[in-house]
DNA sequence: TATTGTTATACTCTATAACTATA
DNA sequence: TATAGTTATAGAGTATAACAATA
């Protein structure tokens, strides 16, 4: 079936749009891409790194060299873990949090304005049947 | 409102799934992801550099690097343009051409049996919806 | 002068492998 | 021994700026 062909063809192209407009909204904020996916991470509060290796899908040393760039640039600390001293957990600073607010907030608006220009009988279909979909994509990666 | 904050979570859950299922293939083709892109896109025929600048939304120095690689790999070969000498063209080497075939036919039978997990409803309203709602976020970029 | 492409430079993101410190 | 994290190294992808060749 050609539309099997045209469906992927839609999912890649709309994954790529949504990627693109994420990491453009990111450098607005002074973000490197990666960064502000760490940043909304710990808007939750503090993770430990092998917690943010799991969540993030990284190597460690991948991680280690993100978070020395995000401290460097203000946005977190390495606190030390007092239940286990091989480990450390990483925290926004207050400059962190801040940006990660603003941040996340307008890329909500963001996505959700671009939504509102469908008809809105397909942007109904497409935000019923989006959280299962995002589900199902996620769950299947290795 | 919470669920335009889950709406746009599920969005960029999708975006980065479906990004990680096209890099995790990349790689098992031998391909780096922006490499498969590039021999996505020759697979219709030689393009010049300008117009994989527009393709791809990247710089032209950008580009020049990812061709190099490419080149080394065997993947693509830069083209003399006999109707304007300061330009290239670049074409699929028959070993790209076969690479290219074989991955984008595999990164549809692995997008098309995701979708097929979910519940016949929400499948049909996602594959309803989703040509219009990539349509309107890759236009929505810069 | 404007366009096409390359090169030099610098930064982010990525992984593998070897290492230290602690459990 | 196993786990948490860092460092060294290498390569991909990105942009800006300066450049060469051609239109």
């Amino acid at each position: 079936m050609g539309s099997d062909k045209e469906f992927a063809g839609s999912l890649i192209q709309l994954a790529t749009a949504v990627h693109a407009t994420f990491a453009d909204l990111s450098r607005a904020h002074g973000l490197a891409p990666q960064q502000a996916v760490l940043a909304c991470l710990l808007d939750d509060g503090p993770v430990r790194m092998c917690g943010l290796t799991e969540l993030l899908k990284i190597e460690k040393s991948t991680l280690s060299g993100l978070v020395d760039r995000a401290e460097k640039r203000g946005l977190v600390r390495r606190v030390p873990d007092p239940e286990d001293r091989r480990s450390i957990r990483i925290a926004l600073t207050d400059e962190g949090r801040a940006t990660a607010g603003a941040f996340k907030e307008e890329i909500v608006r963001v996505l959700v304005k671009q939504a509102e220009q469908l008809p809105p009988e397909t942007a109904r279909q497409f935000r019923a049947a989006l959280p299962a979909a995002a589900a199902a994509y996620w769950t299947a990666l290795a």
